[in-house]
DNA sequence: ATTGCTCTTGCAAGTCTTTGCAGGAGCAAT
DNA sequence: ATTGCTCCTGCAAAGACTTGCAAGAGCAAT
């Protein structure tokens, strides 16, 4: 559990206290792999600690975003999901004909990141972007039409 | 009038129907510079007619955005905003530690469109993005400390 | 161990936004 | 003008997320 005592000293770190319920929900977002979504969190946690409430989880997830451990992205569903940021950036293509998702790896937001870091001083979050619009085959059938 | 009736065909052309309630709400962001809230537009309208509803706006916004006429952005507040998708294209810098807004032009992301259509074959709604991260100023102080 | 301070939590109530539904409005064909 | 069909609207209720608050938990200093 080297990891988990890692990140729990990464908070202190930052002025904020370990509580169970934070490594809890730092544990469960961590060891899953992709996305996560809040009732997940919740519902994972609760098998162990069934008090746990959701605007807990929120809070803790709007701590861990601040320190960037974790992103926070809004695919078009209703709920948001939620990713450990791991070595392995990544953005995701989302159509809006077909709801379809591609993945787009982080080196084509690059040459951006550092364009702006230039002509504004602005060092952006490209953690985890969701980008929207009409993919190759969707774009294909409209035009057919 | 011009361009009202012609966002009225626009919308028949593709199928909806230009209701009284469509053509104030189009009318509302139309001649709003900048950006508008739901509430702003709902306000607007009810000085002419009190029983326009929030949800009908909502589905309009979703109409329209869909129609890439108004981009929808969340700025990290608690309401969405909404913009006449003009001639001038702009994104926005937003620190997450001062909450400045800084305007970015198009032509910064003009590239990463290319790249994405060339690569993926995906048409990227590039048309308001809000990024998120650090400005120059919030990041030279943290540096000091 | 105790004290005192601040940060966190769970609950409840509050936003903002979406959705189900039944009545009403637009539109094309008659 | 009438008919019939489908789409829209307003209302109400639900869903997702945030916020205010009082009780409780962490932590540093005694």
């Amino acid at each position: 559990m080297s990891c988990e005592s890692a990140t729990a000293l990464a908070l202190k770190e930052s002025g904020h206290r370990p509580t169970p319920q934070r490594l809890m929900i730092l544990s469960a977002v961590r060891h899953t792999p992709g996305h996560v979504t809040v009732v997940q969190i919740v519902e994972q946690i609760k098998e162990s600690y069934p008090f746990i409430d959701p605007s807990t989880v929120y809070r803790t997830l709007a701590v861990l975003k601040e320190m960037r451990l974790v992103s926070e992205t809004d695919m078009g569903a209703a709920e948001a999901v939620y990713e450990w940021i791991g070595q392995a950036r990544h953005h995701h293509l989302i159509c809006r004909m077909c709801e379809g998702v591609t993945l787009l790896e982080d080196s084509h937001l690059d040459g951006v990141s550092a364009h702006i870091r230039q002509n504004h001083g602005f060092e952006a979050d490209f953690d985890h972007f969701a980008i929207f619009g009409v993919c190759k085959k969707c774009g294909e059938e409209a035009d057919n039409e």
